[in-house]
DNA sequence: CATATTCATAACTGTAGAGTTATTGATCTA
DNA sequence: TAGATCAATAACTCTACAGTTATGAATATG
């Protein structure tokens, strides 16, 4: 499984896939016939999307009989929001220099 | 400019435009000629990236004689922040921190 | 003025990948 | 058991786009 920022952002690139995903997170679990109903897209090409969306750690499927269930997986996000963090912490340096120096100047 | 979600996660899906992006964050305004001597890529690849960047609110462009100097945009970030914003308490909290800082840094 | 530098645009190529239809394997049901 | 349903895979097509080289327009420098 390739859970690297580079991955999730490639992953959730695609709109049709990033509509799954959001249905996946706002609807709870869902099989590929209901999902393919949704899209507007053939089941084979949500079963890629969804074998794609796994792979980046963003959904679990739970096998069912003949059925697939899929779900969201929030925590798959973290890369993204780990990446954004790198910069928020390089924000926040910044900013505190910024201050820091805003503050001497008033003395 | 397009500064939906949508141009957002698509613009920063390739890993060089990514790299320019953070290579901005880190070090500052650059001009095209230096961007270009790190990124391994020509100079016409470069400038398309760059305006890619600049087409979704990532960086912004200071013309200066005959360069033209690029810096990162941290508030073009935001409509990612809103994205990841809509799947509710589960990152509600560090969420807010990075918009905080976001505004902040915005002025 | 002549030459060099810097960047953007045009035109083209090659490839990744999103979609399709066809098919198969597996499971449910009448 | 026979037929129907469900999902994954294979094989293919077509398009978007990341890269290239060539060139032009503007500005700097000698």
């Amino acid at each position: 499984m390739d859970t690297t920022a580079d991955s999730i952002f490639r992953t959730l690139a695609d709109p049709t896939r990033r509509a799954i995903f959001e249905q996946l997170m706002r609807h709870g679990e869902q099989n590929v016939r209901v999902l393919t109903e949704y899209s507007g897209i053939s089941q084979p090409a949500v079963s890629k999307h969804l074998g794609v969306l796994k792979l980046a750690g963003l959904v679990r499927d739970r096998p069912d009989g003949r059925q697939t269930h899929y779900s969201a997986e929030p925590k798959g996000l973290a890369p993204l929001i780990d990446w954004m963090g790198l910069y928020g912490a390089f924000w926040r340096e910044r900013f505190d220099r910024l201050e820091d120096l805003l503050n001497r100047m008033d003395q």
